[in-house]
DNA sequence: TCATTGATTTCA
DNA sequence: GAAATCAATGAT
């Protein structure tokens, strides 16, 4: 890192933009997705202009023994990054035209990870992928290394609710009803 | 190879 | 309440 990568360090630091590490990510996904919430998504456009939106809405997915979680089928191609270690992306699509970002949680080997249900000035995990451009691609990238997309802390504190994950009622109590949901208030 | 199923959104 | 629309999954 030369002179002037210092000096963007700098920059970052006096407008208290500090890039989230491993050490938040790999802890339980119930902690990062509550924590996540008041967080900065950070992704740079095709002009590399960085352009943050506050993440307002998140749930938890933890580990094969939740029904509603992706990695209660097993590991396969798809879930595959969720065994990794926190930090990595989670990308799936569903519904045949939405794209839905998640991050994964915890250490390795322990499938868990926080959907981003929604980002201030756009609410429903489908619509803010769309409108952030975020897709396929992203599948696997590295929050913590990543040139075109972090989370970034925001030295505000906020109220956070709770309530049941949306739209997994298939998956059967107690997991439809675990207040896993978290909301900026 | 084929049928089913969604961690959704939008419209009537 | 239902359509739009398709990748992953599990059954054949």
């Amino acid at each position: 890192m030369g002179e002037d990568g210092r000096q963007d360090d700098l920059l970052d630091k006096m407008h208290n933009r500090i890039r989230l590490d491993r050490t938040f990510f790999t802890r339980d996904v119930l902690k990062v997705a509550r924590d996540l919430v008041g967080k900065d998504l950070v992704v740079l456009d095709a002009d590399r202009v960085a352009r943050r939106y506050e993440i307002l809405e998140t749930e938890a997915y933890r580990g094969e023994e939740d029904m509603a979680c992706h990695a209660s089928k097993g590991r396969t191609k798809r879930t595959e990054v969720m065994y990794r270690q926190g930090g990595m992306i989670y990308m799936y699509f569903i519904y045949g035209m939405y794209w839905m970002m998640n991050v994964v949680a915890g250490e390795e080997n322990s499938p868990q990870a926080v959907l981003i249900r929604a980002v201030k000035g756009f609410s429903g995990p489908g619509k803010l992928t769309r409108e952030l451009r975020i897709d396929g691609t992203f599948y696997g990238e590295d929050l913590t290394l990543s040139q075109r997309i972090w989370v970034e802390k925001r030295f505000t504190k906020c109220e956070i609710g709770t309530g049941p994950r949306i739209g997994i009622d298939y998956a059967g109590e107690p997991w439809k009803s675990l207040p896993w949901r978290f909301i900026k208030i």
